[in-house]
DNA sequence: ATGAAAGCGCTAACAT
DNA sequence: ATGTTAGCGCTTTCAT
């Protein structure tokens, strides 16, 4: 059986209380010569102080919960998640702090969700690119447990990538190559980011007196079979433009993907820049030349932040972060052919 | 503030116990009527269970403990590890399990991960390659909590590949491409996956009677970098194998890298195979031909067998899975100049 | 069918 | 400086 505070108090004659403050310097000033017994005791028992007690005692878990942008399945196989998940670990540590993450998300019935987020097994949360309707950060607002928002802009306090910012040079980068035919595929619009970088492009090319056909503006969802499915629309339009800004990565490798087996060569033929910098760079051939989002210092920076509301009261407040244009092998000047 | 059970109880005129086991079906009866109208109001409340206090009345958590192999930081970034959790997540959340994983590992005071551990906040615990050595494995398995061990043989029960299977499997790919002079660069060979895989490329050399001169066993660790330094004393090897078998994939991306760079090329010059399969085939180019470990599916199997022995006392028992070879194009033919 | 009460292991205010 | 005690919110046995 674990020991308890009681075993330690009845071996040494003390009260329990008296043990307890011994072993943590408690809110009650405690004799060196007991704290020392106590704690030889307490170390010869191999007394572990029992976490769940102390949690109901207190009123605190120091645990800061997660809950990821909802799929089905294998959350964590997503290289964002991944990113943000190992950001907000290392972070946590840093402050001692548990993670819980809740990839027990049951769509078809949101009140379970909610239920388990609200059950008192943690201090705070960080949701990651929520819906914008999202029921459990609802009610964690009501609750009144502090919260931030990871990579989307609605539902509170947010973590997010300046995306006009990024948008607009990752376009000057195109224009300064010579391109002027420069199609977009939107993440999901539903999405502050889907939005937020599609209303970047259209600013940008409107700025740049630049035209942006309705047939060159495709609707993609942020997943790599929209980039795939995208292609075969790119691959009708005509003249085919020369430069393809994508809202993220995994539409940009589906592109490609979709392009390179219909024989147009990247970036000989288009050019592909997408968007978050969260693979590999040898994911795709050519590299992808993308917008790198610092996720990892977001996610830690909002795991700061929540922690830093619970213990100190400090407000959550929002944060845009600047992204980094990374030029790899998917982009090029324009094709002869494009010179008009 | 949050509900309890008392506000109910208050609210309705009735004992805590009543409402508690109107809520669950509890051990004692409760007659439909009360049933509804506890339930209604419950509901019109907003009353959530508050799971710190179940737990330290039932000595339950539902949640298991996940300890990752110990790095520094970045836990979360490898593969590796990523395709384990992802696999753990998904059986989890069938059981309605929760999952904690412990990344605050710190090796210079060990007793403070035991101390964690035992802090009764997990039922179980999964370990993934810990050492030999393991204090962590020690402490729980001293405390009674049941525990499996994932990739590694020693330490308790354990949930591994059949590296022997797999190493022959390569090898006799190796020796079917005609390839006689074979390198091989060792895993961590303080870890059992690194020395399965040593004795059985020793024992399928002998048994072909393929000469393993002392300088063809290259000692690596599992890492990338290891490859790479390996692929410097290989480079210098005379006559050169003509193929190499790597303990895991990191080192043989490691290798690839380091001969590439020196213009020998793969697999014309040389033939490299890889084992676990943990990367995309996109990760090196040309993409790596590998024994595949089926690690969600090892790490979801360990999950649920820790879970039956906390819910129905199952013992947790030893299991071997089988790799799947996965011919990519880092093996070929023996190139010409080594026929002899 | 319902209520009362003990207890899970700890914290912290209050007493001595 | 140390002990006593009342919780934290729930489960569960024992009364009624």
């Amino acid at each position: 059986m674990a020991k308890t505070l009681k075993d330690i108090a009845e071996k040494l004659n003390l009260s329990i209380s008296t043990v307890s403050c011994a072993l943590k310097d408690g809110p009650k000033v405690v004799s060196p010569a007991v704290r020392k017994r106590v704690r030889k005791t307490a170390l010869e028992m191999g007394y572990r102080p029992n976490r769940i007690a102390r949690s109901l005692a207190t009123g605190r878990t120091r645990t800061v919960g997660v809950v990821p942008m909802y799929v089905d399945e294998d959350t964590l196989l997503h290289p964002y998640l991944q990113l943000a998940l190992n950001g907000i670990f290392n972070a946590a540590n840093k402050l001692k702090q548990d993670v819980l993450v809740y990839t027990a998300q049951d769509h078809n019935r949101p009140e379970t969700v909610t239920d388990d987020l609200l059950d008192s097994r943690s201090d705070g949360f960080i949701f990651i690119s929520p819906r914008a309707d999202s029921l459990a950060i609802k009610s964690v607002a009501e609750s009144g447990l502090p919260y931030a928002v990871l990579f989307e802009t609605s539902g509170g306090q947010s973590f997010t990538v300046d995306s006009r910012a990024g948008v607009f040079r990752a376009l000057e980068h195109l224009v300064e190559l010579g391109h002027r035919r420069i199609a977009h595929i939107t993440g999901d619009l539903t999405l502050s980011d889907g939005r937020l970088r599609r209303d970047a492009f259209l600013e940008f090319m409107e700025e740049h007196r630049l035209p942006v056909p309705a047939v060159t503006l495709i609707e993609g969802n942020f997943t790599r079979e929209s980039g795939y499915l995208a292609g075969a629309v790119f691959l009708k339009l005509c003249p085919m433009p020369t430069a393809v800004f994508c809202s993220n990565d995994d539409i940009a490798l589906g592109l490609m993907d979709a392009l390179t087996r219909s024989g147009v060569r990247c970036p000989e033929d288009v050019s592909i820049v997408g968007f978050d910098g969260v693979l590999p760079p040898g994911s795709s051939v050519p590299p992808l030349t993308t917008m790198r989002q610092p996720a990892q210092l977001m996610a830690a920076e909002a795991l700061r932040s929540v922690v830093k509301n619970i213990e100190a009261g400090i407000e959550i407040e929002s944060r845009v972060f600047q992204p980094e244009f990374i030029v790899r092998g998917s982009t090029a000047s324009i094709p002869l052919e494009g010179i008009v």
